[in-house]
DNA sequence: GCGACAG
DNA sequence: ATCTTGTCGC
């Protein structure tokens, strides 16, 4: 049983408008439209950090959704198994993005290939191929992929922008109901404590956590080097944080350092950085972090949507 | 002016 | 993110 291709990724636009449905949005005012000019985008992330939760809203308990077992990957993607496991299991949802260029190729001439959104000029263009996957008592129960193209180029702190198109296009060929997002980059650990994982999840208002392989902003409570696995330590906002003013000890926590693997004696893994996207506190996002990991750095559902997306970005017409 | 900066 | 095999280190 191979992934099933709820979207057939052809997209619409040509004015820069995300191809996404929205009767799903809760806040369709607060879509990540990439034409909006740069203070537009800024003002709209104030609006969305001013609307997201940053507590516990929900009913999940780490212990419920925890995986043991970690996919195997080693000879392609793990078969859904929408019968396996406990039914009432919360759904846990994994969206992650792989990148391409498509295009004829004709009408070549100057060659310039830009990475920034839009005809690259020689015929081709670049899209975004988001992948989701629906985890429920550690067995996927759905795949859904849809290729979207970009249009604006990456931008730190605007990531949202130029991905959260993509992302809810997935999710919006997912037939699966989440209970929770786990996303690919930040949330609140963002220079407007709004990053794709808030967004996202203040959009659909659905519990989400974000997860990133590297830290954008703030400052580690302590020094993050070869701490071993299950290790935390709190990330405070620091003066590149315009929500906040000064740093004193009061500072937010706007999420946490997670070692979720380390080697005993071998080369050092680097920490994840989870934050709260939306409804979820940054204690429980560390928690349900790491229920979700099964042995290996990434979570589960975030490492198998990142392998579906591979797969899916060779495959998708 | 330089640094720093999710994917 | 992406182009990519073996290889260095523990």
């Amino acid at each position: 049983m191979s992934p099933e291709r709820e979207n057939d990724g052809t997209a619409p636009a040509g004015d820069g408008t995300s191809p996404v449905d929205p009767e799903t949005l809760v806040h369709p005012a607060f879509r990540p439209d990439p034409s909006l000019s740069r203070a537009e985008m800024e003002t709209l992330q104030r609006d969305i950090a001013a609307t997201a939760v940053f507590e516990d809203d929900h009913g999940l308990d780490p212990a419920a959704v925890a995986i043991d077992e970690p996919a195997d990957l080693a000879d392609g993607l793990p078969a859904t198994r929408p019968d396996a496991g406990d039914p009432d299991a919360p759904v846990v949802v994994g969206i992650d993005q792989a990148f391409r260029t498509t295009g004829d190729g004709s009408m070549a001439e100057d060659g310039s290939t830009a990475d920034d959104g839009g005809p690259n000029g020689d015929g081709t263009f670049d899209e975004a191929v988001s992948a989701a996957v629906a985890v429920r008592d550690g067995a996927v129960i759905e795949y859904a992929s849809a290729a979207t193209p970009l249009s604006i180029p990456y931008v730190p702190g605007l990531l949202a922008f130029r991905e959260g198109g993509p992302m809810l296009a997935a999710l919006d060929a997912l037939d699966a109901e989440p209970d929770l997002l786990v996303c690919d980059g930040s949330g609140r650990i963002h220079f407007r404590e709004a990053g794709v994982a808030t967004h996202v999840g203040v959009l659909r208002d659905v519990p989400s956590v974000g997860v990133a392989k590297s830290l954008l902003c703030g400052e580690p409570a302590a020094s993050v080097d070869g701490r071993p696995a299950g290790w935390r330590t709190p990330i405070r906002a620091d003066e590149s944080v315009e929500t906040t003013g000064t740093v004193t000890d009061d500072t937010p926590v706007l999420g946490y350092a997670f070692q979720s693997r380390q080697y005993p004696n071998s080369r050092r893994v680097n920490p994840l950085y989870v934050s709260p996207g939306h409804r979820v506190s940054p204690e429980t996002t560390v928690d349900l972090v790491e229920a979700l990991c099964a042995g290996y750095k990434l979570p589960e559902p975030t490492r198998i949507a990142d392998a579906y997306a591979d797969v899916a970005k060779r495959e998708e017409r």
